[in-house]
DNA sequence: AATGCGGGGAT
DNA sequence: ATCCCAGCATT
């Protein structure tokens, strides 16, 4: 199973930038991105990474605006911010070297089991197996495991398969197989099952399970949210606010928002707008409704212009205000609902 | 064990 | 409109 698999991967696997010269820095990099991200989301991000920070070190020096204006749209932000608390780290602490075993890796901020195993084993050829979506699917299909991924007990039954299959003279190839294997032929919806190298060994395409397999129980239901979202004006400068260093788009900059129930009543919003943020000023345009799906909220929200004739303004639970130039908004670490305000902002 | 945390693509 | 994908940290 192993010869089969590992052949088909150095036949077949993708060129990827982070597989040419490769490096712990570049797989490091990489595998943070990756988390939660399909390669076509992650790619031009991960460009732009290993451009602005080549190396530990212009990594460990940056500072932490600078890595969330570069990660800005891929989400996940705490992923930015852990990677540069453990990117000083590595830096400081380990000699600018990633760690060589398992439990120093997992200490570092945003290394969770998988990370560490995909990192250690592909950099350091140490057998760790790694378990993420594509591996799941995999070997749920490879044993017809039927019950439900979200269970702890199913992952600790597929984390036994894995350990036992991991070849252990080539765990970090063996690795990436199995995840290249899931994200390119056991794939979700229409698996390749004719052209896979490993279909002999699996019950569920023998047993005509592989489209059933693997199971995973439904997620909790969003929470719908609506928005105000005020673009305070004063002459040409407009005001942005920056979130706190916790919670959702933490330490992210956008216009200051106002959150109501529904739609009605917009007049009384308005005041609630001004009252909340201490402004006196001229309703402007106000758009159509736009909208954003997060993990657990279902965002709707509509951008309102405000004329105000001076700059002083309430915080509330934000840490930093800024007024700008409409051009300026682009060195800012926006997230993507706002960048769709901006969007409507040029079109006016 | 459950929840919080973004964004995008296919159907 | 509704389905799907993909790890880590905190509670």
């Amino acid at each position: 199973m192993q010869h089969r698999l590992l052949k088909w991967f150095h036949q077949n696997k993708r060129d990827l930038p982070w597989r040419t010269n490769p490096s712990w820095y570049k797989t490091f990099l990489s595998e943070i991105i990756l988390q939660q991200t399909t390669v076509a989301q992650g790619l031009p991000y991960y460009q732009k990474f290993i451009q602005q920070y080549p190396d530990i070190k212009s990594l460990a020096k940056a500072d932490e605006q600078s890595v969330l204006h570069l990660w800005a749209g891929l989400g996940y932000y705490s992923r930015a911010r852990n990677m540069l608390k453990a990117a000083r780290i590595i830096y400081t602490e380990h000699d600018g070297v990633f760690p060589q075993d398992y439990k120093t890796a997992l200490a570092l901020p945003g290394i969770g089991p998988y990370s560490a195993a995909a990192i250690l084993s592909i950099s350091y050829n140490l057998p760790h197996a790694v378990i993420d979506g594509n591996v799941i699917r995999v070997i749920c299909r490879l044993y017809a495991i039927k019950e439900d991924t979200r269970e702890k007990n199913t992952l600790n039954r597929i984390k036994k398969h894995a350990t036992k299959l991991l070849d252990k003279k080539a765990p970090g190839d063996f690795n990436e197989a199995m995840m290249e294997l899931g994200a390119t032929t056991c794939t979700p919806r229409q698996p390749l099952c004719q052209s896979c190298p490993i279909n002999r060994f699996c019950i569920a395409y023998k047993k005509n399970l592989v489209i059933k397999i693997p199971y995973k129980s439904k997620p909790a239901k969003k929470k719908k949210l609506i928005n105000l979202v005020g673009v305070i004006k004063n002459k040409s400068q407009i005001c942005i606010m920056r979130r706190p260093d916790s919670g959702l788009l933490a330490g992210m900059w956008e216009f200051p928002i106002l959150e109501i129930r529904d739609w009605d009543n917009l007049d009384i919003h308005y005041d609630r707008f001004k009252s909340r943020f201490e402004l006196t000023g001229q309703l402007g345009i106000i758009s159509e409704e736009m909208r954003q799906i997060y993990s657990h909220i279902d965002l709707r929200f509509k951008g309102i212009i405000l004329n105000t004739a001076k700059k002083s303004i309430h915080k509330n639970d934000y840490v930093d205000v800024k007024w700008v130039d409409f051009s300026e908004l682009k060195n800012y670490a926006i997230h993507n609902a706002h960048k769709k305000i901006i969007a409507w902002l040029a079109d006016q």
